[in-house]
RNA sequence: GGCCCUAUCGUCUAGCCUGGUUAGGACACCACGCUUUCAAUGUGGGAACACGGGUUCGAAUCCCGUUGGGGCCA
């Protein structure tokens, strides 16, 4: 609790949903600021007016709230501030280091000198002078540009560290001069590496689905998400440990340990990832999920703990809760297919037509209460043994009971299914080889 | 084009600071086992130090250069 006053702060413009890059920027501000027991504050830079877009602040401020990022100050809106930015400016002219032109206030970047400063990832960056011109600090529409905004507020705002993106070093010369010339102290700066798309370029919204919101209505979890990002730039230095709750990111992320280079963002981990949280989780959980996401999965309805069955089946083979309607259809209407599907190796038709006549008769003798998982698979198992191989008896029976080259075994489905309505898809199959 | 950042398997990365490793892990991929299918799971496998010079007995690791990639500005 040493470093009770570093105060770290996250400051999208509103111009977009909140993307990956976004939120794994905010997350290196919250962890940091938790792990040192700072504060973590959200700033809306909205001083480009013609950029601003709809919507765009509430899914920041919502997606961040989603995913627990709690700001402990704010959101502070720059729009707010127009008129602290103008006496600012006012107060360079003043001193001679600003002046106008056309309108707008320009201030007088030194052309000579290098500047050098220390970045906690990058360490020891320096740039000369010469390569930065007099730039505009306010607009003509009396609006300021993010040159001056951003480090007003940051300084009004008493952050310690200024966590963003790679972009803005090669500007640094020019928040270190303003700073000089306010005579202000210097936050600590730690430049992330930027998150790249396949193509290697910095991630855009050209390339689709960049927005958080796309990935949590795809059926990504709110955890696999914020793991995976986490994990996007930063490794636990001592482990290879690559699963973490919000609370165990807050202890063992270091921002020293955070990677140089850019990561390009591929969704094949957090395929994986997503795969690892929902096997973590109870069908019930999962159930309860997607009804407050509005699924419409089991509707028109079943009885409630049918539908956690399937779920239970489902499970280990879903990387995405989305995936699960259209894999567990055929429980809620019946299967459709072409009859060469229930074929199994070389069986001709008589010999399917046999193996599911077979199955049908042993499916009558048993009792509803005995239509079990279980006992079920006791009885065919035992049959099987009269058959080259299982396949011959078992296949043809699944495919008539799921209409599907892929799924869970019989037995289980069967159990959910009832006896009526497996007999019925049995000889539904036979009747489609007569 | 100028400036800045950057470089380990296909991807995310460990190792680099404090030279000596069969260059480690995860995802993906492949094979095998289990298995009626698909998953899950178990075992195994292929797969990288961008290149060229130094320094050194010895370089992924230190130095220089080149090239590639990215960013900012124009």
């Amino acid at each position: 609790m040493s470093n009770i006053h570093i105060r770290t702060r996250f400051a999208p413009s509103p111009t977009g949903f909140l993307h990956v890059g976004g939120l794994r920027t905010a997350l290196y501000n919250y962890l940091f600021a938790k792990q040192n027991g700072g504060k973590f504050i959200l700033r809306i830079e909205d001083t480009d007016r013609a950029r601003l877009v709809e919507g765009a602040e509430e899914n920041i401020i919502e997606t961040l709230r989603t995913f627990g990022l709690d700001f402990d100050e704010g959101p502070i809106k720059q729009s707010e501030h127009l008129k602290r930015y103008k006496e600012l400016a006012e107060e360079l002219i003043q001193k001679g280091v600003a002046y106008e032109d056309a309108g707008a206030v320009r201030f007088k970047m030194p052309k000579g000198g290098v500047t050098k400063f220390i970045d906690i990832i990058h360490g020891e960056i320096e740039i000369e002078n010469k390569t930065q011109e007099d730039f505009i600090i306010l607009k003509s529409d009396g609006f300021p540009t993010y040159n001056l905004a951003h480090l007003v507020d940051d300084h009004d705002m008493e952050i310690t560290h200024v966590i963003r993106g790679d972009e803005f070093i090669s500007s640094m010369p020019k928040y270190i001069a303003l700073h000089g010339a306010f005579g202000w102290e210097l936050p600590q700066y730690a430049h992330l590496p930027l998150i790249l798309g396949k193509n290697r370029a910095k991630l855009s919204k050209r390339e689709g689905e960049v927005a958080v919101k796309d990935f949590l209505d795809d059926g990504y979890f709110k955890e696999a998400i914020l793991n995976f990002v986490a994990l996007l730039g930063w490794h636990p230095s001592k482990s290879d440990k690559e699963i973490f709750t919000l609370e165990e990111l807050i202890k063992e992320f270091k921002l020293e340990d955070v990677q140089k280079a850019g990561a390009i963002f591929d969704t094949a981990k957090l395929d994986w990832m997503n795969s690892e949280y929902i096997r973590q989780k109870s069908p019930r959980e999962l159930l309860a999920y997607l009804k407050d996401a509005g699924c419409p999965f089991g509707r028109p309805a079943s009885k409630s703990g049918d539908l956690e069955k399937i779920i239970a089946l489902e499970q280990p083979r879903l990387k995405k809760l989305s995936e699960l309607l259209e894999k567990t259809d055929y429980f809620f209407r019946e299967p459709e297919y072409e009859a060469v599907l229930l074929e199994w190796k070389n069986m001709d038709n008589n010999q399917i037509k046999n193996s599911l006549e077979l199955s049908a008769e042993l499916l009558k003798a048993v009792s509803d209460k005995d239509f079990t998982k279980e006992n079920l698979e006791k009885i065919f198992l035992e049959r099987a043994k009269d058959f080259k191989d299982r396949g011959e008896l078992l296949w043809p029976l699944r495919v008539a009971l799921t209409g599907r080259k892929a799924s869970p075994g019989p037995f289980e489905i069967m159990e959910i299914l009832e006896k009526e309505k497996s007999i019925s898809r049995v000889q539904n199959a036979i009747n489609m080889l007569k």
